[in-house]
DNA sequence: ATTTCTCTACCTATTTATGGGGATTACTTA
DNA sequence: TAAGTAATCCCCATAAATAGGTAGAGAAAT
């Protein structure tokens, strides 16, 4: 006989977490180890426990999924954890494997299979939500078969240092000039860091920066 | 032998609606009749169809909660209605009891009650979440008792229905203009909503705008 | 050695946003 | 009925952002 599949959930809403309960609930292979309302109650919880399943909401307070995620990593933690996130960020989600993660669920997705999602992790599979297979098979069909090629041509070109400078300022609510005045630069520079990174993230204006900014936990 | 009670769900967040499905069949009397994902799916499903609950999420695409409450009280149908909300506004539940929901549910208050909510509202009680009590108890303790002393002293003062729309699109990167255009107001109008909200908010420009959207869940 | 990238800066012009007013209509509420 | 509020619109003026260029200095890579 064998045990049943332990999971920890993490998640600020209280309402998703009874939620995830009563559909692992479904499953008579799965339980549920208990939850935590914030990053911080995660690694508190993480110093003394473990789950076979963690799964992880990406925006929590205190500290965030990723946070979590690098706290893992950095201590060696081998947690295997289920990111849920609601919006699918190829970038977030390559810097989430980087990380440790495990499987990758969207909380928009049509259908949400988190019993599979957890056998399969559970297995030693990865397990992503299909807007996440999606966004990353689009990425690499047609070019990029042969050489190192780094996927340069992917939507988010990654920005230069100072343009992240820069966007974090754009973010925090300060206009071109005073943006030249905390980095000692002129406005035209700013204006030009402005213009790429309006191409490159292609957004609309400066709003949409800051709401890249926003989901790329650029901030 | 007595009918279950019917409830319809309208949430964009599938995971949510699957949430609230399996903790609702935990109860022997309620059954789910179905669920929406857009305010556009609420007010076609209510044309032809009613549930003795319907479950409404605030913050959803096409129509949000409140547009899906003021076209019913338009159209004078008087469906029983549970709100879900992310945050604990307290003018908001005020909006939303003159626009005819019986109960207020919070996404992030400690315990979710989704059971009693609904066996409430259908007797005919109304049902309001802890945190949204606490809040509306603080504003009548202490003074307030006689003269009709508006409780502007909270953090947060609430932002006008109209306000709240044109802060979202102000959040989805569009111009004045183009907000004109989608509100069919003019273009004035929507600057004197922009003043307003700058001056409400207390930010210091759009993006601080789209910054306390993104924090206060007004997406 | 030559290309590529990053950081820097400028010019011109147009479009948006901000800040200061004021004002009307409709609705609710004291 | 008087007061308030929400929604709507206008004027004027300035500040800021966007869009199109061009371009040089230095570092890094090929």
């Amino acid at each position: 006989m064998k045990n049943k599949i332990s999971v920890h959930i993490a998640d600020d809403h209280k309402i998703l977490i009874e939620g995830i309960i009563a559909v692992i609930n479904t499953d008579e292979f799965i339980e549920v180890e208990g939850y935590s309302l914030t990053g911080k109650q995660v690694i508190e919880w993480i110093k003394s426990n473990s789950a076979d399943i963690l799964i992880l909401d990406i925006n929590m307070p205190e500290y965030d999924g990723i946070e979590v995620l690098r706290y893992f990593k950095q201590k060696k933690i081998t947690q295997k954890a289920i990111i849920l996130s609601s919006y699918d960020d190829v970038k977030l989600v390559q810097e989430m494997i980087n990380l440790g993660a495990n499987g990758f669920l969207s909380k928009d997705s049509a259908g949400l299979h988190i019993i599979e999602a957890i056998h399969a992790v559970y297995k030693g599979d990865q397990y992503f939500s299909d807007a996440i297979k999606n966004n990353l098979l689009k990425l690499y069909t047609g070019k990029n078969v042969k050489s190192g090629v780094r996927p340069e041509s992917t939507i988010l070109n990654s920005l230069t240092p100072r343009e992240v400078e820069v966007l974090k300022l754009i973010t925090n609510e300060h206009s071109s000039t005073e943006i030249a005045g905390i980095l000692n630069i002129s406005q035209s520079t700013v204006d030009t860091y402005r213009k790429s990174l309006l191409k490159k993230t292609n957004v609309k204006n400066s709003i949409g920066l800051a709401m890249y900014a926003v989901k790329n936990n650029i901030i």
